[in-house]
DNA sequence: AATGAATGAGAATTCATTCAT
DNA sequence: AATGAATGAATTCTCATTCAT
């Protein structure tokens, strides 16, 4: 699935190397821009200047402005399947616990890295983008968690498998993020997982996850 | 060369009959070119012009375009409260799924009306908002539910109070958020509210409810 | 609802020979609307329409419209220090009477190229500019005029300098200006020359300036 | 030559006492608003609020902006007609000296009641003002002073009353206005006075005003 | 390919002036 | 006469995008 992972998958241009480096550095420049200065400071100026290239030259490479937030968006969800893939691919002898609380860690890592990138994919997402590419990314990502849920012997109390991966998708997902970017009081990072684990397996596991997970 | 514009003080509070339906007039246009034309559109002369007013008035009674969302953060937070307290207070000798469930579609209904101001609200403010806003905006509906859930007699097996409150009200808003706009294969209305009572009762409560809701 | 607009950094100093060239053509469309249509007419996008760029243009070369009447300034008060160094340095062999008239030409030379230019530098100064840029201006100026008359040899009659100089700057300023925009009945260049360097000696120098001046 | 001074005159509208009331509050109030809050807030709207009257009002009684403007200068035209004559008219056995620096002194208190408006006049009277009126207000200014100088038996030295008029009036009350406005270093108001009385004498007196001041 | 100066449409905001009440 | 809400032209400034070098 992933443009180097898949070692079956055709190889979608390999570009030269030098095209390569700079729409990294330009989408990197992006996140930097996004992260450290805020949604409104990343203009195409700002993040060439700070990707150590001309505007012509990100115009050489991104269509527009949008573009490069696509293009994120793209690796983001390419990441996230690659995530989602190694965790519940190799579920084969692990608590469903063990598992969705590894799911829930290495979102909170992936998103720590660069919550407002994050949020802007969540949300930019939908005033940038055409619709359907959000409605695209979304479901593409539900689809990797309904497939799993379908898995058979998954021990799963829902009945409507489409809705049960798309609420709990974005519930973990608004969850995590606002908690990395209000940073409210009560909680930290172990409390969080905790919670979210606890939401993902009472929410979705039929067996009564035995005692109490904080307790 | 004489000086011109200069960013000035806060306009007075709108005061009565006329002014207060100019001032909702325009809350309104805020709200419905929002919801029709995006985010982007709403500029302050597009909302000026669908509120049927010149933009000097506008100006007259919201001292810059951020002011209008945040009267509107304002009147949301307002009512959401209100609801809150509707539901939550009468308690008294209804199931905690009864009540789940009523809040579910109370808050369904309320952001079906217009969805996009709700992701604006829960998303640009962010962007717009002073930090400090969204958190106390937040932290009062977090402070209502985790008050609710403090009341003596509540079958509540969370332990970390501040973190579910926290949890459940992200998760459920933006599930039901994404739900308005996404409009997501495999849901709809009633399965929505179902699956999110049944999310925030396992979640939150501790007797094992019962048989199972969409079983 | 994005944000936009926000009054931001300064622009990097005007480079090189392009760069120049727009920064002076955009300076001297800033002074020519000054002249020919008032002070009131220089908007910017006046001046860029004149300076034959786009008020984009206008704006990668100056951070706001009051950059370019600081840099005028700073052109302006470069000019005068030169002109005055020029004219009281070589001061060797020459009476007063012949330097206080050779700046008075000079003066009235360089006036007359733009009087309106002088008039907002004299006086839109206190409008448009901290208070400082202003006080810095002048006060260099009269530096220069109060270290002439600090000259040993000076048979300056003055006992406080730092006033006199002051005073007489100030009021050969005024009243050319004063002359050069009103032009007022029964005065002309020469007689104008004439009076200001009688009253600057007068003023100024000890001795009894001979038999009289103009008689 | 003043509305009330001169019993021959034809009395201009001595007004109902309540619009003589409205319009004084109006400019004295802005009068107040340009010392206090600077020429950018002397809006339309804040001076009608600080002279405690509605905006309507306020047009009730000045066609338009500029009107108030020249309403105060036509006031201050007066004030210094006034000042002017009563203090050149009783010359009679005073010596020039003498009167001179009851100018200089009556000038000094008058500007200092209001410097910003004195400014404003000095200047904004070219911008705002029909060239004419400018040069009306000054000529008559002007006049008073040459007049004085006519007077038989003044020992002025000048030859060409005209520009010497103008000149002193210029200067004169340029490095007074600089004075009031930029506070410099090394002057005081006993300073200032006493050189600018020495200004004009040895500027407009014959005589060798014999020991003198900073002698 | 890369550069970055130039473009200009478009956004926010102000304020003199009008006019219905 | 007085009020003050409403108007909207005018202004400053930004930023995505283009294109000559």
């Amino acid at each position: 699935m992933s443009r180097r992972g898949n070692a079956k998958a055709p190889r979608n241009q390999p570009r030269q190397s030098r095209s390569r480096v700079t729409v990294d550095a330009i989408l990197e420049a992006t996140i930097r821009v996004l992260e450290q200065e805020g949604a409104d400071a990343a203009t195409t100026s700002r993040v060439a200047e700070v990707a150590g290239v001309s505007v012509g030259t990100l115009y050489q490479y991104f269509a527009n402005r949008d573009a490069i937030l696509h293009a994120l968006q793209d690796r983001e969800l390419e990441r996230a399947s690659q995530l989602m893939s190694g965790l519940l691919g190799k579920s084969e002898r692990v608590s469903e616990q063990a598992i969705a609380r590894a799911v829930v860690e290495a979102l909170l890592k992936s998103y720590r890295a660069a919550p407002a990138l994050h949020r802007v994919l969540a949300v930019e997402g939908l005033r940038v983008t055409p619709h359907d590419r959000v409605l695209a990314f979304d479901a593409r990502v539900v689809g990797t968690i309904r497939a799993f849920l379908s898995l058979p012997g998954m021990p799963v109390r829902r009945t409507n498998l489409d809705a049960a991966a798309f609420v709990i998708y974005q519930a973990v997902r608004a969850a995590m993020l606002a908690y990395l970017l209000e940073d409210p009081a009560g909680l930290d990072d172990t409390s969080l997982v905790e919670e979210l684990t606890d939401l993902i397996l009472r929410y979705l596991v039929d067996v009564a996850a035995p005692e109490r997970v904080s307790a």
